[in-house]
DNA sequence: GTGGTCTAGACCACG
DNA sequence: GTGGTCTAGACCACA
């Protein structure tokens, strides 16, 4: 698993590795009922503590990416996926509002915003167009 | 001005402001030369602290968006806009991919989550319509 | 015997095991005197660790629901059941009282709770109606 | 506020801790509003640790008994209380069947269940009837 | 002052 | 072996 992690990055640690985590099931290198490596081995192998791992996961889980069961530790959830509810599309739309105000007052059209989100959505998916 | 302060949200209050300021001048709602409200009394207003009004303009005039004179107080700058130059467009990239890849994962396609932004963008530009 | 077993679940597995078998006897589909599967046999069933279905039956044993003898194995308990004394009834009320403290909270009259415990009460007695 | 911690218990001190809270809100010892100690206060009162408090503290927050924001610390929630929808009643469901099943094998019947219930239940709202 | 984050090291329950 | 719990102590962001 290819995860980098910036320590002296304002965003918290186990942010950053939710957000890799993610992204790496957006792209598919981790499929659904693959394991990641435990709280333990991925806090060696970035050399940092369990706990800031363990808190990753325990969001993941909550957000229900992950399932996690005491025989194999933890799992990426197989079904019963995240949902694009009503609550996401709104969280969703909170998120956008402050980068999107941000953009128009440099100038940035709404096509070469939304150009620059399908770079983003077409990187996620190399797969996709094989 | 409209700036509505979220106590209970995870981002901090000067964050809310800075979001809110901008996005009053996406919106045209706050013009280039005008001025904002003194400190003391914007923090009066709503109800919080000064120091949190005072980073909140430290931000925004470190981002280029006001000018702080001794005499008339902050200023929403006039010329030399923030720019979108390659520095910000990669930190667009880096903000929107989380937000994409979360949205990869719940099954969003690239057309919805383009309508979705476009939603937000035109909802900023009222006046545009004019 | 129908013991449907959660691995995803919060509650231990062992514990799923003693609550499905209790289960079972109070539905009377598991009859005083029955032999319950051996240890071994049972774990293959479900495929848990053979020490899991070991410390269920234990603790069986314990709270005397079963008898644990090295010719027949484990057998549901003829005579001397466990008793309602006052141990138990502080017991019980010791584990209600949370869940009571929380329905208060979310607007649950007594009576609504009443009709939910009656609800379970009954489905789990269904050939009391015979 | 009263709360009695027992470190020897089988049940986690956040856990306690929580239903301790949860009481003191069904009792309306605890008014909405009202501001609960720091982490670090009630973590030196009860001897504890103050990320065990924490821990208490943010699920209390994730089940929507209480508010976290910077300049107060921890509220109880005033409105948007958590609400005893289908989930809720489903899952006290499954709470409750181990305990009537048990209660069942030790020849309880439904009404001396329904009794104990009740008591607690009345106990907890001693207020209710003056 | 508050809570948020991170570290380090320990013990236990579970399987 | 796994994750769950708890402790102790540190620094920082926020207000």
């Amino acid at each position: 698993m290819l995860l980098d992690i910036d320590l002296q990055s304002e965003t918290p640690i186990y942010t950053q590795l939710v957000h890799g985590i993610v992204e790496g099931i957006a792209r598919k290198q981790l499929q659904p009922g693959e394991g990641l490596p435990s709280v333990r081995s991925l806090a060696a192998d970035l050399g940092i503590n369990l706990h800031t791992v363990n808190k990753a996961y325990q969001l993941l889980k909550q957000e229900g990416y992950v399932q996690i069961n005491r025989k194999q530790g933890v799992v990426i959830t197989m079904d019963a996926y995240p949902a694009a509810d009503d609550a996401y599309r709104s969280r969703l739309r909170e998120q956008l509002r402050p980068l999107i105000a941000d953009a128009i007052c440099r100038g940035v059209t709404k096509e070469q915003f939304a150009e620059m989100s399908q770079a983003v959505f077409e990187e996620m998916l190399p797969k996709e167009e094989k």
